[in-house]
Order: structure tokens, then C-alpha cells, then sequence
DNA sequence: TGGAATATTGACTGACCAGTCAATCTATTT
DNA sequence: AAATAGATTGACTGGTCAGTCAATATTCCA
């Protein structure tokens, strides 16, 4: 087998899945056809059974594409020698870019979220789960080095945290929320205020609590 | 029309719809046949034609009796006489509460949002738009009594604090969060602590920020 | 009581669409 | 150049299921 053969074949198959993200993200996953997805990647119908098993293979390769993408980058941020503020914006900035940079791509994994949940072996479901333990990681190291207060759970605070970043893509996907330039990186900083400011240890404070 | 006989027909009509929320709940909207839900309530296929339109408008039902409950808390909440945490802490205690009462119900509120947004006319999408103006509402209103900073804009508070709450249903859906009974009453704790210590002026501070 | 209105039944139909497959084409190797 | 392997095609099939409808049962009212 050629190398050039190979590339050009993995080439297709990115194709189909570029053209899948858009059909997906246009009409969603359950009323578009695989025909939409083979006419929108400019090939024959067969073809996209040639490079998948099936039609929810297609929807699962871009999610764990993505999460795998995803993790790399919490992993990351989390073995970087920084605060750990400054390491809950590089996974929030991520996210934020990703759809500013990919809009339908995104607007895929958070929409059919639930159907990637359910479908069998929940493969997709693990990695969320690895990607809240290693965000609940990042907060609990907060709370040892005593950036954050003790008294609230990692795994929640990691909830809330991912939370707000995914109300917020909804928000854009939906229309909820206006979407100019200048809003991604407004966003970025609000959630990291509103969620680390309620997080950090009071400056001053303690005295507020009790 | 009698009004017994009024009352039977809407008893049925329910009977339809809580058969519905079990099966949606179950295996979902799109997996699940009219057949499923007839047979669950025990009555005949055709019969669910006579009490609706479609599939869809059983889910749609669903949805609108929600939501509608949802602005109505939130109505209420914003009208009595109370601090804002507390207004907020009303919406986070009922949505949760919510959960603990009818988790089936609230598993298809959250996990079909994307398809009843989709839906044709998109009447969910509006009410959930002013669940998000009704909560920026009473944001803004801490704002201008001082409780909360007024360097974060309202919409995207509202949408950081239905997030978290949002993601914590979708965390016990999904078995991501343990699940015991202590937990609710935690839970909405710690959405209230996590989302207003970092919207409420630091009591102390100020000089935090600059 | 009789007849009108409404409720209930479930077999049936028509459309839809995921997945198959045999045929054809293209590239690679010897 | 012939042979082999992989790529590409699109017509076709089989199963599924939402929605229809004509028949039957029940309730209501005069």
C-alpha cells in the first residue's frame, strides 16, 4: 500500500466528515440522510459506507475526535506550571475559540450531545466523565495551594465551570446571546469571573462566610 | 359537553402525556414509537391521535406545560419582596426540587431541549429566552441595589447560573454525580455559593479587583 | 328510549431511508 | 501489460413507523 494511497484515502475520509459536520450542524443528525452527507461531500452514496460502518459511526468519529482534542488540552493546561485561574481560562479559551474558529463543528457536539451519550458503549460518555475529573483535579490543586475556598466540592465546582462555558455556546448556537467580534473574549473573562470569584478565597474576606 | 365527561377526556389526555414521559425518559424521543407510549398508558394506538396532532406535539405539550410552571416560579420569585440571592436561590430550590420529584420528566426537559428548540415555530425557544430575561431581570435589579457587581453583564450572569443548574441535572441524569438524598439540598447550595460569591460585591473587598 | 356526539379501537398504508451489493473504475506492483 | 487491490458508483431492498380511517363502543341529552 502507497503512502500517496494512503493519504489521499484518509483525505476522503476527512472529507465526508467535514461535509457531515455541515449537514449535521444545517438539519441536525437525525432529519438529514447519509444521501445529504454524500452530496455534500461531493461523492457517491456508497462511498460514505466504504469509510464508516454506519451512519452513527460518522457522528461518533467527530466526537471523539473532538473530546480526545479536548483532553489533550486539559491535560496540558492542567501539567503547566501556572495558577490555577490562569489554567481554567486556557480550557475555557479553548472551548470559546473552538467556536469561534469552528461554529457548526461545535454546534454539533453540544447539540447531539445526548444522542453521542446513548449510543452504545457510551464511549463519549467516559471521556466527559475523564474531562470533569481532570477539571475537578485542576480545582482541587486550587484548594490545596489555597487559591480557592475548601468548602465546595471539586466535582460540582468542575460542573458549574463547564456549565457556564457550554449555557454560553448555547447561547450563540440559539441566538440567545448577540454574537460580535468583540464577545468571544468578553465571554472568556465573565465566566472565568463569575465562576472564580465565587471560588477564590475572599482577598480580604473569610470573615464573610462565617 | 358535560363537565364530567370534559374531565374524563382531560384525565385521559394526561394519562397520555405521563405515559409519554416515561417512555421519552426511557428511550428517548426519537427512539421510542407512538405504539410504546400508547401501550404504556394502556390504550389504544389511534387514541393517542385523538388526544394530539403528532408525536411531536405530545413532546411539544410536555415542553410548553414546563416551561410555563418554570416562568411562572420565576415570575413569582422576582415579584415578592425578598433579597436577590434569596430570588435566586427560589428558582435554583424549584428546578431541583423538580428533579427529585419527577426525575423522568425533567430527563426529557433537559435531554430533548435541542429537538423542541428545532421544533416548528420554535414557541419553547421563546420561553426559554424569557426565563433568561426574567433571571438577567433580577440580576440587574441586585445590580442596582449593590448586591451584586455591576461589571458583569446581566444576560451573562443569567446564563452562567442556568447553566450550572443545567449541567447539574445533566451530571445526575447521566450518573457523572453521585445521587443520594443528602445531595439536593447541597446542591442547591453550592450553585447559589459558586454562581453569587462571584457576582456579590465582596463584603470586605472591592479592593480585590483593582 | 333513541339518536347525536364523542371516545376508542387496531389493522392498514404509504413514505422514508439506512445499509447492501454487484458492477465499474483507478492506481499500484511486478 | 497483466494482475491485484482498493476506490467509487448508485440502484435496490427490507424493515420501520407515523399517521389514517372505518368500524365499534360509550356517554350524554332531549
Amino acid at each position: 500500500m502507497s503512502a500517496s494511497r494512503t493519504k489521499a484515502s484518509a483525505d476522503k475520509r476527512r472529507l465526508i466528515l467535514d461535509a457531515a459536520v455541515r449537514v449535521f450542524a444545517r438539519q441536525g443528525f437525525h432529519a438529514c440522510r447519509v444521501s445529504d452527507i454524500a452530496d455534500e461531500a461531493g461523492v457517491a452514496y456508497g462511498l460514505v459506507y466504504h469509510y464508516f460502518d454506519s451512519k452513527d459511526e460518522v457522528l461518533d468519529t467527530l466526537f471523539l475526535e473532538r473530546w480526545n482534542v479536548m483532553l489533550e488540552v486539559i491535560r496540558d493546561a492542567d501539567s503547566r506550571p501556572m495558577p490555577v485561574r490562569d489554567k481554567l481560562a486556557a480550557i475555557v479559551s479553548f472551548i470559546v475559540d473552538s467556536y469561534r474558529h469552528d461554529p457548526d463543528l461545535m454546534k454539533v457536539i453540544i447539540v447531539e450531545v445526548t444522542r453521542a451519550a446513548n449510543s452504545p458503549g457510551r464511549t463519549h460518555l467516559d471521556q466527559i466523565r475523564t474531562a470533569y475529573e481532570l477539571i475537578a483535579g485542576i480545582v482541587s490543586k486550587g484548594q490545596a495551594d489555597g487559591t480557592f475556598r475548601a468548602d465546595i466540592e471539586a466535582r460540582f465546582a468542575a460542573m458549574a465551570f463547564y456549565g457556564a462555558i457550554e449555557q454560553l455556546l448555547t447561547g450563540w448556537i440559539f441566538g440567545l446571546l448577540p454574537l460580535g467580534e468583540g464577545e468571544f473574549e468578553r465571554a472568556k473573562q465573565l465566566v472565568l469571573e463569575v465562576v472564580c470569584d465565587g471560588l477564590e478565597v475572599s482577598p480580604v474576606g473569610e470573615a464573610a462566610v462565617g
